[in-house]
DNA sequence: CTAGAATTGAGAATCATTCTCGATTCTCGG
DNA sequence: CCGAGAATCGAGAATGATTCTCAATTCTAG
């Protein structure tokens, strides 16, 4: 029976995110070695936002000890292969699955620095309207709605103007 | 005469740049020294994209030293002011004016490294949209585009898939 | 099994940015 | 005009994230 399918889903995610990894390495003639694997299998099994430090402390407290230095290494070839996607919101980079997960964009909320994500099907259509119009060609986006969410709203004096005190 | 006014046009710049700076400082006690007046009269007489380091290097060619610690202080100053606006595209920030300058995006090209801005009137109404479903009270948004320009689109040969060789 | 190539890890190095703190400049009441 | 006190500045040290170096290890092909 067809599963359902979202109609814009993207997506074909026949591969496991190692199994793309391997693809990619072997292109390059590189290989996926047990540290690589240990990464890969490690960030997709949890993960959802992180960061190279959360990277190490976690697989260090597993007992599983990578150094700073392939960690690194290996988020940078992980974003070349599209697995992951590269956050710049602070001044140390965030990444979050791409591979096997719906394009989404985000809400970054300045006031408690949560980043909430939320999916809009018009930005794609957008962001080719306004490609084409440019002669260019997309290969990916970012959407990044900064302000406060309603939490945070709710919390300080509803009736605040400029951040005077 | 009324001068002809774009609809959508939400700023109306009464003050200079200086002034806007001025405002601001007094709000939070602060004053315009004249590092910081030299610092934004030439942020605003000139550049567009910008880095800490160009701006330290292009003054001091003019003749103005101005200490590293200083630019970045300003720097950040502004940005909180409104005046700047910071793009994080890569390890170092960027700025660009934001006062008196209308609201736009970016197109970034992967390949050559070059930003182009474009105009969208749609953007803020999606964002206003995306973000009233959440609760969430927008104070600005980054919509980025990456992709291939037009340009390198043709330099490269127009038949390559991904980056094999 | 072995030579050669790729990868790893420890720590050094780099790069942008921020901090420290004494020197300088500004403000404002006299 | 004259300080006293506060804010700002600059030089260089410090920090923090990321990258590099290079010897040791692991892998691959034969």
């Amino acid at each position: 029976m067809e599963a359902q399918r979202d109609h814009l889903a993207p997506l074909v995610v026949s591969d496991s995110p190692v199994e793309k990894f391997r693809e990619f390495l072997e292109i390059r003639g590189e290989k996926l070695t047990d540290r690589r694997r240990l990464l890969v299998d490690h960030i997709f099994n949890s993960h959802k936002h992180f960061d190279a430090d959360e990277l190490v402390r976690d697989l260090h407290d597993a007992g599983h000890g990578v150094s700073r230095a392939t960690v690194y290494r290996t988020l940078r070839l992980l974003v070349e292969a599209g697995l992951l996607r590269e956050l710049r919101l602070t001044n140390r980079s965030a990444y979050e699955h791409d591979y096997g997960y719906p394009a989404h964009d985000h809400l970054h909320c300045t006031s408690c620095n949560r980043v909430v994500e939320f999916r809009n099907d018009e930005i794609l259509r957008l962001r080719d309207a306004i490609s084409a119009a440019h002669g260019f060609r997309p290969s990916g986006h970012r959407f990044l709605i900064t302000g406060v969410c309603a939490a945070c709203s709710r919390a300080h004096s509803p009736r605040r103007r400029l951040d005077l005190i």
